[in-house]
RNA sequence: GGAGGAAUGGCAGAGUGGUCGAAUGCGGCAGUCUUGAAAACUGUUGAGGGUCACACCUCCGGGGGUUCGAAUCCCUCUUCCUCCGCCA
């Protein structure tokens, strides 16, 4: 069933990469952005196409988007020659304070009432149309990679590689919420109790296992050059716009409104943020971070057959890998980052797939999503473990993430980053798949980190 | 929680109403010298907007105010430091 295809479908050539681009632009305002002006103003047509495969008619926006932007612009420039012409008027009063004619000084001070009266209102003006037009941007998502394939829903997401055995289990093999319960390694009740659903509570050999995996996953990260981190697991407001979960997720954050913060839905927030209004040397890259972090989602409206045991849960430990790249370079980042994802699963001698999300099933922030799943043999579905994304300069336009280029001016970095892995899928694969009469196994590369073989 | 002090360019640190986007030092970059390096010397070196390019505009923790004019004065918020209290 799980045949090997070729590696080849990670091999993309950089130069295929749209919108890789040459300039900078800031809105004056310096407030962040979300697709570059600069691209929208250049590659307006090319934007709309890419975002066709979202199946969003993104025309009238970008329009919109250009409109204001053009206003914007003029009334700058009106406000500039005002404001040129107030600070001349200044400083011919100053001198002539200092050399003593102060009457003269006095009439021209007369002059500069209506000036003011001019920058003022012009300043209002702007103010009210970048506003506008920061909005508008906002709500424009990442333009696909053009490898993204066009479709609505998951199912017409592209299966991309397969790899592993499913093992054969006995007829009265067990999903893994009847075997948390068997093995009293998991208590979703006591959850309930203190908290409410969702929010499971692991115990004894569970609790040890969770912990096993977390070690081994930041262990095999560390070997493959990423730079353990631990960050705060409450985020500010402008962190949740730097990577691109506000506004476009403002729900299903937990938000702690007494003091404004929201509880982190995954480790990228924090870890991307560390390097927000930063600006890079070329020979910093690659920035390669992993953390462990709990992870916080509301899962608003989410509910049905499918949300059983650890399927989906509202608070869930994660392993995150972040990268920030060269633009040249992060397309190789990407496959680099599978591979490594892809080398954890075979270690853990799980059977998974990968799947490249279609336009319609893409993160709002991301170019191009490979995501991971394990088969769970006992539910015979596939499990979402990990999903790799490249942002691409989405995530850094908007954190002002830049690097000097060899010519010494800012360009905006790359930013990637993916799970490995979310544990309480991996935890419920490895669960389902590794059931025996006499317990569950332990995958051998766990056993040292356990200190235990099985669970029985 | 109470009382004080502070926030300036990559860092350190001047500047208390006018030609200050900001002295000076360190660091960075380029050059001279050198077989090479170091040292020394010279030049250069913040971020954005805007323009074909200039001009020009904005930014001295954030926001607001006074003034013809604010890094400098006032209000407010945030953060940091010192002392006291409390505490894992």
């Amino acid at each position: 069933m799980f045949e090997n295809h070729s590696k080849s479908v990670f091999n993309i050539d950089p130069k295929s990469i749209p919108f890789n681009l040459k300039k900078t632009y800031f809105c004056s305002l310096n407030k962040t952005e979300m697709l570059q002006l600069q691209t929208i103003r250049e590659k307006k047509d090319e934007i709309i196409t890419a975002l066709k495969k979202r199946n969003i008619d993104a025309s009238s926006l970008v329009n919109g988007v250009l409109e204001l932007d053009e206003k914007r612009r003029a009334t700058q420039t009106r406000l500039d020659n005002t404001l040129a012409e107030s600070n001349k008027l200044s400083k011919e009063i100053g001198m002539l304070f200092k050399s003593g004619k102060a009457q003269e000084a006095n009439q021209l001070k007369e002059k500069t009432g209506t000036l003011k009266e001019t920058s003022k209102t012009l300043g209002e003006e702007l103010g009210s149309i970048s506003e506008a037009l920061q909005s508008l941007l906002y709500q424009i998502p990442n333009a696909p990679h053009e490898s993204v394939p066009a479709g609505n829903t998951e199912e017409d997401n592209e299966e991309i590689f397969k790899e592993g055995d499913v093992p054969e289990l006995a007829t009265d093999a067990l999903p893994h919420w009847e075997l948390a319960k068997k093995y009293d390694i998991i208590d979703f009740e006591l959850g309930v109790k203190i908290t409410g659903a969702g929010f499971p509570v692991y115990k004894g050999k569970g609790a040890r296992l969770q912990r096993a995996l977390i070690s081994y996953f930041l262990d095999k990260n560390a070997e493959a050059g990423y730079t353990e981190m631990q960050v705060p697991h409450l985020v500010n407001e402008a962190s949740g716009y730097g990577t691109g979960q506000l506004p476009d997720k403002e729900g299903q954050m937990y938000h702690v409104t007494a003091d404004d913060l929201y509880l982190i839905p995954t480790a990228e927030v924090p870890v991307t943020n560390l390097l927000r209004d930063e600006i890079l040397a070329e020979s910093d890259f690659p920035i390669q971070y992993t953390a462990y972090t709990p992870c916080f989602r509301r899962e608003a409206g989410s509910y049905g057959a499918h949300v059983r045991g650890l399927n989906r849960l509202h608070q869930f430990d994660k392993v995150e890998i972040v990268r920030v790249e060269h633009p040249d370079k992060s397309y190789e980042a990407l496959d680099a980052m599978v591979e490594h994802v892809k080398g954890i699963l075979r270690d853990l001698k799980l059977p998974y797939r990968i799947l490249r999300l279609c336009g319609g099933d893409l993160g709002f922030t991301s170019a191009l999503t490979y995501d991971f799943e394990v088969f769970s043999t006992a539910q015979d579905r596939w499990l979402e473990i990990s999903s790799v994304s490249n942002f691409e300069t989405y995530q850094a336009n908007r954190l002002k993430l830049r690097y000097k280029d060899e010519n010494g001016k800012s360009q905006l970095a790359h930013t990637l980053n993916g799970s490995s892995l979310a544990l309480p899928r991996v935890l419920a694969g490895i669960l389902e798949n590794y059931q025996t009469a006499e317990g569950i196994k332990i995958p051998e590369v766990l056993v040292p980190y356990c200190g235990f073989d099985i669970i029985d």
